[in-house]
DNA sequence: CCAAAAGTGTTCGGCTTACACCCATGT
DNA sequence: ACATGGGTGTAAGCCGAACACTTTTGG
């Protein structure tokens, strides 16, 4: 990469961690890069932020145009420097949240946006695995004290299902009784009534997020 | 190729906030803008971001320009945008914690640098007013599960004067007995040994930090 | 002997953790 | 009737919060 000799200004860069729960999987949002540097190389979705909007509003915008879909949650998590040895830049980077089944991926770039499991990623671009890292550590956190993960789920849900999300990104699994009692608790969700028969067993309760919107406990 | 364009760019400005405690007051340092826009207020030390290095080193620098310390805790905030509707720009923002007692601030400029006490502060640059707040709210829960502390402390000192430290960022006052045994529990400090006659009254035993790195308890 | 800050234990309630069985349904 | 996932309670230990008096010293 050559530098900038014009200006002595950093390149500002916007990157988006966009993750979603799809089967008891923990996945991210990533497309291959069409140019060097790290050509053909899957990297976060990402560009260059032109100062003249908020960084969130730019990547909002960066995240419908990835998915569709709007009102998600959405964090600032950390601004990376020394990307490149010969490129002064730095990388604003945020995560977010979204539910798999709603969200409408890109479909007519040469190398399509993809769900990767965060659990067995290729090689990435730049710092994007230290990226990666860093928001799902946050991540990890922000599940225990936050209703974040209204924004992985659809409207209604079985608390089953919402066990399995909380699972799949702690990387652990949780006592079924104890997972109950302790979301209950906090009143993250509440019962909306209806039911769902979903196979040869009892049918589940169908449960709802109290707040669609963050909420700190 | 990323483009490299003449302008376009936003400006990448470095901000740093440098707290400490002194007689019962969380204090934050300020210098006096000497040009426009708002000259003549008081602002949070910072200066423009080249690129060339690393964001935490740049903080770093301004850091020991300001107070001649080094090693002292430091930590990305968050990286505000839209400071100024005509100026592109972002703001990277970090927080430091220091002893006041080590620090040697500038004596040289027209408007000396100065500390004011985080409850009362003068009107502020930008919205440099709240960027104290947010570092001030990461703050408090910082004390609570890590040994930050350790920055705004001597080598050695009294139980009495960490929970002083702990009071003043705190803005409550806490339990002697229930502070000493949360903060035994956890082994952020130890006995050295020595103790220290300070009047008319039982001498107080010093304690030292266990460890003076960053440490997540 | 008095003033001043240092130092110290116990009780209670709430939260977390571990743990095993019955329920409702479709086939 | 049986296989499948849904749904439930209790006991033990740990932690945080409330609360008041004795100790050591200098003057």
């Amino acid at each position: 990469m050559v530098p900038c000799p014009t200006d002595g200004k950093p390149l500002v860069a916007l990157v988006v961690v966009i993750f979603t729960v799809e089967n008891r999987s923990l996945q991210v949002l990533l497309i291959r890069r069409s140019a060097p540097p790290f050509q053909g190389f899957w990297a976060l979705p990402g560009g260059v932020f032109g100062g003249h909007e908020a960084l969130g509003e730019a990547a909002t915008r960066r995240l419908v145009e990835e998915t569709g879909l709007q009102d998600v949650y959405l964090e600032q998590l950390y601004t990376f420097s020394e990307l490149d040895p010969h490129l002064p830049a730095v990388a604003v980077t945020y995560f977010a949240l979204v539910n798999h089944t709603q969200a409408r991926l890109q479909q007519r770039r040469r190398w399509r946006p993809a769900w990767h499991a965060v659990s067995s990623l290729p090689d990435l671009a730049f710092n994007n695995r230290a990226i990666i890292d860093y928001a799902l550590t946050r991540l990890r956190y922000k599940l225990e004290y936050t209703n974040v993960a209204y924004s992985l789920l659809p409207d209604t849900f079985t608390l089953s299902e919402l066990q399995r999300v909380y699972e799949s990104i702690l990387g652990r699994s949780l006592d079924k009784r104890n997972f109950r009692k302790w979301i209950l608790a906090r009143r993250i969700v509440q019962l909306t009534g209806a039911t769902r028969s979903e196979g040869a067993h009892r049918p589940a309760r169908l449960y709802a997020f109290t707040s669609r919107e963050p909420v700190i406990l």
